[in-house]
DNA sequence: TCGATATATATCAAATCAATATATATCCCC
DNA sequence: GGGGATATATATTGATTTGATATATATCGA
């Protein structure tokens, strides 16, 4: 998906400035699953309001800079719904603490627990404000509510399982020599 | 991680062609965490070459092009190590799959069938694969073996909740109308 | 012969990223 | 008072990456 339509998806659900639609991919539903820059969304709302896909009104605010609140067109909404019938790539993961964790025989311990404890503690935070937000639920679409629940389960899954492994990168922390992963335990969702 | 510290991850596993490095980045362990196409692999193995992090010997091959077999050096495994102590940037994820169902109500019923369902697939055939390569897991790296079982982990995550969950997008398949989310089951890992 | 596959190196135009700039505000610390 | 941090805003630019393309050596099948 390009920025274009990933632009157009966040209008689909209502209007936004270029800042708001770059939130939405911060903390907002859309973060899960796409990142996106301001390098790339201000070229992309330029263009889309070029082609009549977007239309925009400029508003002044108080004590804050002067904004444009970008809406969506029929046109907009039928090139989004002609994008969704595409063939999706597949899915990508980037981690560079993954990549570091993978030479952790290269790392002092020092430094291979602050890599570990940190990581854990990005996917507890996301775990945190996704509980937070589960309680705002109002009417929701079925598609936002199974993200939500599948984004919920990815965290859950990652911080049970670091929290019960750390065996396989610090045995002589944990006592445990073993190198065998431990089952998942965590009830994961809505329940 | 640019893509020169991502060839001096893989080159300090042993030495390796550009072909051979990108093909880490899609079957190899390194996949699970980090993309890298050729269009960067390329220059970033001539720009390590210039700079004495790797050096290369040119190989004749029956019945198959020619191919540069690159070698890691001690300036190049210092870079790496300096990399590796670098702050990381928080993992990313990008999924088409997620944005498109993220936008259910707006596909056909039999879109979002096959979207579901080939997403599922995905994931399916990568616990597959990753079934068959533990089979073949000898002598291993704690690195290693941690980042394969939190992967494998996150894979059965994701087809066990997507076998359980088809009720959030398909109740009327399913012939249930309920909104939440099935626990986790699946015991992941080593067992 | 073409298309697909696999093994190889290499390049290029388009897209994105990360940083920067500017603006309007507030707050805190030195 | 200035600097740094934060937040809300728009916009741009150079560096990097991506996706596609090209070329080469092979095999296979329609």
């Amino acid at each position: 998906m390009d920025a274009k339509t990933l632009c157009l998806g966040v209008l689909a659900l209502g209007d936004a400035s270029g800042y708001e639609i770059k939130k939405q991919f911060e903390d907002g539903p859309f973060g899960q699953f796409h990142q996106v820059g301001f390098g790339s969304i201000y070229p992309a709302l330029t263009a889309l309001a070029a082609e009549g896909q977007v239309t925009f009104v400029e508003e002044a605010q108080e004590g804050r800079p002067d904004k444009k609140v970008y809406s969506i067109t029929p046109a907009g909404l039928a090139a989004l719904k002609r994008a969704l019938r595409k063939p999706p790539a597949a899915d990508r993961v980037r981690s560079e603490y993954l990549f570091i964790l993978f030479f952790a025989e290269m790392l002092e311990p020092e430094r291979r627990r602050e890599v570990y404890e940190s990581y854990l503690d990005t996917y507890r935070s996301r775990l945190a404000e996704m509980e937070e937000a589960a309680d705002c639920h109002g009417e929701v679409q079925p598609g936002h509510r199974f993200v939500f629940h599948l984004g919920k389960a990815f965290y859950t899954t990652m911080v049970d399982f670091m929290e019960n492994n750390r065996h396989l990168l610090f045995p002589e922390d944990t006592g445990r020599t073993d190198d065998r992963a431990a089952p998942l335990r965590r009830v994961a969702g809505g329940e």
